[in-house]
DNA sequence: ATCCTATACTAGACATTGTCTAAGTCAGTT
DNA sequence: AACTGACTTAGACAATGTCTAGTATAGGAT
């Protein structure tokens, strides 16, 4: 948590006041949440945060691979903070919670050349859909 | 692609001009356009055509199994009428361009029960990310 | 410690995508 | 041919994301 604050510092970040709350609300649950769930919680602490400083700080971040947008069904995107630890996502068709899970196997090995159609591959993202314990069980 | 039409009607649909429209340039293009694509080429045919029908048409389309959504990097939702054939993406990071690809194995059997957090299963997709041809060479 | 400047922030307009409503129209049945 | 419930329309509204012009500030230079 603060090891994300040294690795950015490192790389040339300039430190401000509202990057540092949008990183620790991130990294503080371990949960996706969406840019506008961030900016509440960020706002919270840093009452004058913008809008449109959330969005940039979420963006930076994804560039920098410290945190993975994931976009579910739902309309909003969602931050993942958990980047360095590799793993795919579970989602209630129901309800859109979202938990993170570790398959076995590596789905990239598994597409042939035949199907790769020239591209480099980079990465691959598997989307578990279902329905969790508090759907069915309602 | 009339297959489509006839499967439609079986189940109930009132046949308008629109639907008509819509799932015709769906079939017609093999590709994965966005609701705003779709609604464009249908409006060259029947120009009158609304974007709130369009948006209707497709979301039938989705429940009925006929279509599936699309959710990508951008903004947009598109829409992929090879709903029939099981398959998976491959999209290049750089364009957006999008392929239908089938790898071989099955994610589902590849998630642990104890990964699976009580959820039941419905299906998985997986989405490749890597750099297309076109984008590499240039 | 102070100054300087590139970088970051803010408010708010704007853009895109999707949803809803009220009123009019039409497909398919009788 | 009339009827009726389902369909369509225009346009308002909602949600999410982007951009801009002006202001503030972090961190290096002095």
């Amino acid at each position: 948590m603060s090891d994300l604050l040294e690795r950015l510092r490192e790389r040339g970040w300039r430190m401000t006041a509202q990057r540092r709350v949008v990183a620790e609300v991130l990294v503080g649950e371990h949960v996706h949440l969406t840019a506008d769930e961030i900016h509440a919680r960020a706002a919270a602490r840093l009452p004058e945060i913008s809008r449109a400083t959330v969005y940039n700080t979420l963006g930076e971040l994804v560039s920098l691979g410290e945190v993975i947008e994931v976009t579910t069904v739902k309309r909003a995107k969602t931050y993942d903070p958990n980047a360095h630890r590799p793993h795919h996502h579970l989602v209630c068709v129901h309800c859109g919670a979202v938990r993170d899970v570790h398959p076995t196997g590596n789905p990239i090995s598994d597409l042939p050349a035949s199907e790769r159609f020239g591209f480099t591959l980079r990465d691959a993202e598997i989307t578990y859909r279902g329905v969790c314990p508090g759907c069915s069980a309602g």
